[in-house]
DNA sequence: TTGATATATTCGGATTGTCGAATATTCCAA
DNA sequence: TTGGAATATTCGACAATCCGAATATATCAA
């Protein structure tokens, strides 16, 4: 394999996840998950700013996370691929395994 | 649920995801994934100096992605947990399947 | 203990990411 | 075609991230 592409490749990859690391993009993925929605139902969901929603998805839509349609004025932005939710749902998971490890060394520790 | 709580769950989890945002540390984890490695292995097989693997390796270690075990003078790094894996190569079809659908617009708009 | 090897940390600087606020753009309806 | 509603973009400031280089720490072996 070329070095040059597999490291493109990763960079990509990378891009990818860059996507998912702010708190506010995993929760639009995720309220998007559960049903597609415009922009100003997505700010009130996330109680956050329209141009700070918009901002988000701008990001999430170059990385083809979210696919945008318009409805007459609207926009409804719906999930780009539902793998994306798989692998937040594994991270996820990790992240409470990892808790949980922690509280039972917390636990262990006091006694 | 409390929304506090909530939020420092979403928060945890883009921290997380941040853990995978790097191309280097991409290719750490598949590395790691393969079998486990001491730093040096890992300096060489990235082509890069230890310093900066050492640095990576606190931010994976920081999340619980990667786990340390010290081997005499060695310290052998092992991939936290394979969940981590099966959530990158989710991610990579989805990048995959992404070029993939560019490419066949690049086509269409040639002809 | 001393030297050598493996690993980790720190520092300054450059780059990137995020925000609020303000402003543009796009589209519909009257 | 003009006003209003929905969405997008830009700006400056600030925080976070990354790097190379230098340095520190830890372990082993002699």
């Amino acid at each position: 394999m070329d070095q040059r592409l597999v490291q493109e490749i990763n960079r990509l990859h990378a891009e990818i996840c860059g996507g998912l690391s702010d708190p506010k993009r995993i929760t639009i993925l995720y309220a998007l998950a559960e049903r597609s929605k415009n922009v100003m139902e997505l700010a009130e969901v996330l109680a956050l700013p329209q141009p700070t929603i918009s901002r988000h998805l701008k990001i999430l839509r170059e990385r083809g996370m979210v696919v945008p349609e318009r409805r007459g004025a609207n926009i409804i932005y719906a999930l780009g691929d539902k793998r994306i939710i798989r692998a937040l749902d594994l991270l996820r998971q990790v992240l409470n395994d990892n808790l949980a490890h922690n509280a039972r060394l917390v636990e262990l520790t006091a006694k």
